[in-house]
DNA sequence: TTTAGCACTCTTCCTTCCTGAGTGCTAAAG
DNA sequence: CTTTAGCACTCAGGAAGGAAGAGTGCTAAA
């Protein structure tokens, strides 16, 4: 039990034993079950006996990078060893043209408004990697409000724009049990420009509504009817949403067959709030992938699950994260694949500007 | 077995048979466990002994009302079963003070787009159920648009806004990599509302785009761009999106502990066009709340699950439904009690005008 | 350092057996 | 005719006991 073999990471594993461990991820991913030494013989073709590969076996178990579910079981590997397989030892998966090709059909989004597309590109993601899936837009800096807009609909009732400085625009009906002039109405739009514009939610205090509203004279409580809106807005931006697609996939992974596992999982990802803060966002400044492998998680719920995150450029100096949510034993190498491609996708839909009126636009 | 007992359902059960009927539904509710003779001794009160239950036990299988797992075990009511508790022995569930308050607080919902405040009813009523739980607008008739707004924002960006009759206005920042003037979107603005107002989806043709196209002259292709944005919001109204939520919750209930079912139950509800399909809307006429029992679904998935529904006006005619799935033994009077509070909740909410302004709005 | 051989360990699966809950039937009592 | 007590019977579910088989670790030879 004491014995003093060096433990060590930074011990350089041989050729062999990499490949070995290469042979057991790659057959574990694909069959869940423990890998033993009789099967290592065809699947790393090494020209050796299985003893020696046991013994290979039984070093790469002692140094933290194989398990062994009981005695007599084969192998599996342990965090550590997905960790160094996804580092080093994982062939980049190159996307199918077939793949691409359903990728980018999916990325022709209608209905462009930027919640609904992250929504949709998590969905996708779910049902292309059969894992659950995830998507979010990284929560912005405080937003402030660029411009108001009303448009007058009819006697009683009128459209509110607002656009923020992140170019997000939304409106909203609002009827009145009482009557109003298109004059009242421009006098209201000047007021709201002068008063509010550049300020963001935290400064949009009641006494500056007080103010306002007093200027506003015989336009009653319309300032705060507005301005309430535009908090609203403004609120909605800053607490950026989270969007889970897929979640029924967990259930089709052996490793939750036991339903209180697979339970807890799921009730972990529809608390999406949770799950967000959770992520290590910041740390995904370089690469835009990121694997995180069970313990290597933040969340308690995520100890013995893996996340593949991917991030993505909403412009105007926004990040986006799309990710997917599985079992350890989970397919990195095609998983990041798709995910960093989705993710790409994303960045240049929104780099995009309107198609140039007039020439026809150029594919790439 | 050939005996020639009238299996009626016209046949009225005695008072005492209906006592032991309810006793057993609720029983079985509760505890999810088979109710056998000797439970119900306490359960329903009567003055007799285990064995009189029994046989009126024998009489309410033999009618269809119970069923028996085995041999050796109490009974559980059939659909048919549960079909006469809902109709006839079910109590009206009262909610309690606090739950009402409960509902009443989150109804009170930021952000009233359309959408928004649908998914977010669907994932109140699922975690005040703790079923799954799904909301939908009821697919209008078609729509037509009433108006276009063009908001000029700088040199080469504007802000669509385009209303249809049915109230709903959605907007869309169009970025150009040419300029434009002032007076040239003041010209847009007049042709699209000239051209295009009062079009459903199916009348917008390429013609019609090409012949207004020409009258822009100089516009280019930015009115088939403004247009496209305008059958995107036609389309989206049309294909009226489904919400569901809470889908985990199924793992609660026992009769999911098999894997297998539970997925079957999970992918269906997730499917969410097929689950809207499958739903008997018409049929929600009359009453508000439907309750459809076991096999009375008529998706083949739903066939041994239930479904309570409740429908709400969306105003301007539309209805929209909400509504939780569950096993057949549901706690239907709680549940059914919550949707339609729920329910009537919704339909105010969009029922009401914004408040008065001036006035300090009154709470009835 | 590699390999063959072999005893050993455990899981998994099957069979068997037992227990207890709950029934249906019969015959007596109200 | 209805209700009740008594009793034999059925059947699911759990415990116990093997038997089979996979895979290991160790030893000793190559």
């Amino acid at each position: 039990m004491l014995n003093q073999k060096r433990e060590d990471s930074a011990v350089e594993l041989s050729e062999r034993k990499k490949k070995i461990l290469r042979a057991v991820v790659e057959s574990y991913i694909r069959t869940a079950e423990p890998v033993g030494s009789k099967a290592l013989l065809e699947l790393a073709d090494l020209n050796v006996s299985s003893a020696t590969i046991r013994n290979e076996l039984a070093d790469l178990t002692e140094q933290g990078y194989l398990e062994q579910p009981h005695t007599s079981a084969g192998r599996i590997p342990s965090p550590k060893g997905y960790r160094l397989y996804v580092n080093e030892l994982m062939q980049e998966q190159r996307l199918s043209l077939e793949e691409t090709k359903q990728i980018n059909e999916a990325l022709h989004l209608k209905m462009r408004e930027l919640d609904k597309v992250i929504d949709q590109a998590g969905r996708m993601v779910s049902q292309l990697t059969n894992y659950p899936a995830f998507a979010l837009a990284g929560n912005a800096r405080k937003v402030t409000i660029r411009r108001f807009d009303l448009i007058m609909v009819d006697g009683n009732s009128f459209i509110v724009v607002v656009m923020t400085d992140s170019s997000v625009v939304r409106n909203k009906l609002i009827r009145l049990p009482v009557d109003l002039s298109e004059p009242q109405l421009q006098l209201l739009t000047t007021l709201l420009n002068t008063s509010f514009v550049g300020k963001t939610l935290d400064e949009l205090t009641p006494e500056l509504m007080r103010v306002a509203e007093h200027a506003a004279g015989s336009s009653y409580g319309l300032i705060s009817l507005v301005v309430s809106f535009a908090m609203e807005v403004l609120e909605g931006l800053e607490h950026s949403a989270v969007y889970t697609a897929g979640t029924s996939h967990i259930l089709d992974h052996p490793e939750y067959q036991d339903v209180g596992k697979a339970q807890k999982l799921m009730s972990y990802l529809s608390e999406e709030q949770a799950l967000a803060e959770s992520l290590p966002l910041p740390a995904l400044g370089d690469d835009n992938t990121k694997i995180l492998i069970g313990p290597e998680n933040v969340a308690e719920e995520l100890k013995d699950t893996s996340v593949v995150l991917a991030s993505y450029d909403i412009g105007d100096g926004m990040k986006g994260v799309i990710g997917v949510v599985g079992p350890t034993r989970m397919d990195y190498a095609k998983v990041a694949a798709k995910l960093s491609y989705v993710a790409d996708g994303l960045s240049k839909l929104f780099g995009q500007t309107e198609l140039p009126p007039g020439k026809p636009e150029k594919e790439e």
